[in-house]
DNA sequence: TTGTAAGCGTTATCAC
DNA sequence: GTGATAACGCTTACAA
């Protein structure tokens, strides 16, 4: 490995100066930095980055832990954190922790031995060790911030898809097609995404005077499955011309029990799903949605993170993202379908 | 922060015995091991892992190189090279180079400065530039390890699934339904999987023999529509009772195609993919196809990669990974199906 | 403008 | 068994 002082013998200066040269810190005579500069070039010198971090306090790497980078909400903000990162020349260290404490926790502390200038984490749930642990970063002033549902305990800056919004828009989509009675099928009561998301539905009937009867709610777990087996139930009890799904998914399996009954999309009834996942263009009819600009949300907490690394003090803010409402075919209004 | 130091005064013993300890070195009294540990534990103790990479040339970091980590194929590989470097105490850097070999080399010059113990890439197109650095961290003797299609001019362990031989399976599994015409959607000639492929379609067809007609091969550039698209042009031409699509995407997009003609899947036309992405099974019918063990290819990888670490030479393999048929509906033997 | 030297927190080589 | 002490490669006062 070639140091800076054989760059310094070979170019007949001090390592000092090297430093200066290969760190741009001025100070140096233009003919010395040229000469530095060649030496260094020709020999293929590369600074030792943990050297260089021993002294400075400063790696160049943050840490990114999430539960699954296998579960595909994750790969686009991943992906948007790494952008955002590699342009300042930093690298990013990511874990999968499947969203246990313990190994969420032992990940930390790992990164931190490491020496990470920033760390973004996407919390399961706030336990109270690993709320601990996040707290102890504070203290000894790791910049941090958090990558979905929002932990209010937790005085750090955290950056979330408008979920409530994301089903509000939707909802209203339905009813200013002219559709009124919009069912939904939600998720598991704690799921907190899901909550909001009802939540946002639950807002938009209010606004527009639609009521909601019981039995225009159905609840699913996410799965395909569930959202065909709600669907069901929501068809025998009731009248309804439109369904808002909380997922894609659930949307989806919908969308099958709806064409088993023999009914029509949209004609007879209406569909809407959240996510935006690749199979929501595919599906045929194919299917209208919410989506997260998932991308998004990883870049602006990158983008947050490095404010706090670049010395602005964080103010634990939350940070929603504002989902994009995507029209496709299974909320097309019957008229505009003929007409086109 | 808490050093070495502070533990040594603290526990009246000198900073080597500490260092000693804490290295399970032994050579160490018990009495005197026990007291460190505790005052280490009290005081929250965690080494410095650059101060200690400086000395040791060891960082316990890894790094991944890959095009795009919101490329669907990627996640599990990287979950699959997690899992193992974890287990081992390690943690990966990874980084998406959109295939980009500028961006490529200055990745491993980056990766190569921060120090990592070794690097697993998976090279897009082996371009003159690229192999030269990968050739130079021969020379610097770094663990290399290739994930994907390999270049035999690189002398590298080399991890990739066996495509031939999932191409075989796919149409032999057709014809032993008793398919006869079995015609091919390919992919893009440039595309080496999907030359790979079509090579085991051959060999398949060949080995049952089976003629293939010119009228029997179709190409498209692994997107739907180009499916549809090669479907239609399939089913106009020729009499044909099944479809090998070298992907799952394309096998989709002939599925809508198929559908359109008012022909019946598998009734009038078996259909298979290859991939098995999660489309696959939710798609009605379901999707038979080829799936891939991605997460094991990535496992793999990372077990080679550590054996060189560890200090094996590495024999610049190819490690070929099998695939798995994955039988669902659009292959189901018509009478299979009347009599169940 | 340049050089000397101290130190970042470890580990490893010696002595004792 | 244990303790000084010298690296590891770099940055940065401080001197010159």
């Amino acid at each position: 490995m070639v140091t800076i002082y054989d760059i310094a013998k070979e170019a007949n200066v001090s390592p000092a100066t090297v430093s200066r040269v290969l760190n741009r810190q001025g100070n140096v005579r233009d003919e010395t930095a040229q000469k530095v500069l060649k030496v260094a070039k020709k020999r293929n010198y590369s600074p030792n980055t943990m050297a260089r971090s021993l002294r400075t306090k400063k790696t160049n790497l943050i840490g990114l832990i999430i539960p699954d980078i296998e579960n595909p909400i994750y790969p686009a903000p991943v992906r948007g954190i790494q952008d955002v990162a590699n342009r300042k020349d930093y690298s990013v260290i990511i874990h999968s922790t499947d969203g246990d404490e313990r190994k969420e926790i032992d990940t930390i502390r790992r990164l931190t031995a490491v020496g990470v200038d920033g760390l973004i984490i996407n919390i399961s749930e706030a336990c109270t060790l690993l709320v601990e642990e996040i707290r102890r970063l504070r203290r000894i002033s790791l910049p941090v911030v958090a990558l979905g549902p929002w932990h209010p305990d937790l005085e750090i800056d955290c950056v979330s898809v408008n979920n409530e919004k994301g089903a509000y828009m939707a909802t209203e989509h339905l009813l200013k097609l002219g559709y009124h009675k919009v069912a939904i099928i939600k998720g598991p009561e704690g799921n907190i995404s899901s909550r909001e998301r009802f939540l946002g539905y639950k807002k938009a009937m209010e606004d527009y005077c639609e009521p909601i009867s019981e039995g225009m709610i159905s609840e699913g777990n996410f799965k395909l499955g569930s959202g065909y087996k709600a669907a069901k139930r929501l068809i025998e009890k009731n009248k309804l011309d439109a369904i808002f799904c909380v997922n894609d998914v659930m949307a989806l399996g919908a969308m099958a029990a709806i064409r088993e009954e023999g009914l029509r999309i949209p004609d007879d009834i209406a569909l809407i799903g959240f996510d935006d996942i690749e199979l929501a263009n595919l599906s045929r009819p194919s299917l209208s949605t919410v989506a997260q600009p998932k991308y998004e949300t990883g870049k602006i907490a990158a983008e947050l993170l490095f404010k706090q690394i670049e010395g602005k003090l964080s103010s634990g803010k939350y940070y929603s993202i504002e989902p994009n409402l995507v029209i496709r075919e299974t909320t097309l209004k019957v008229k505009e379908m003929t007409t086109t």
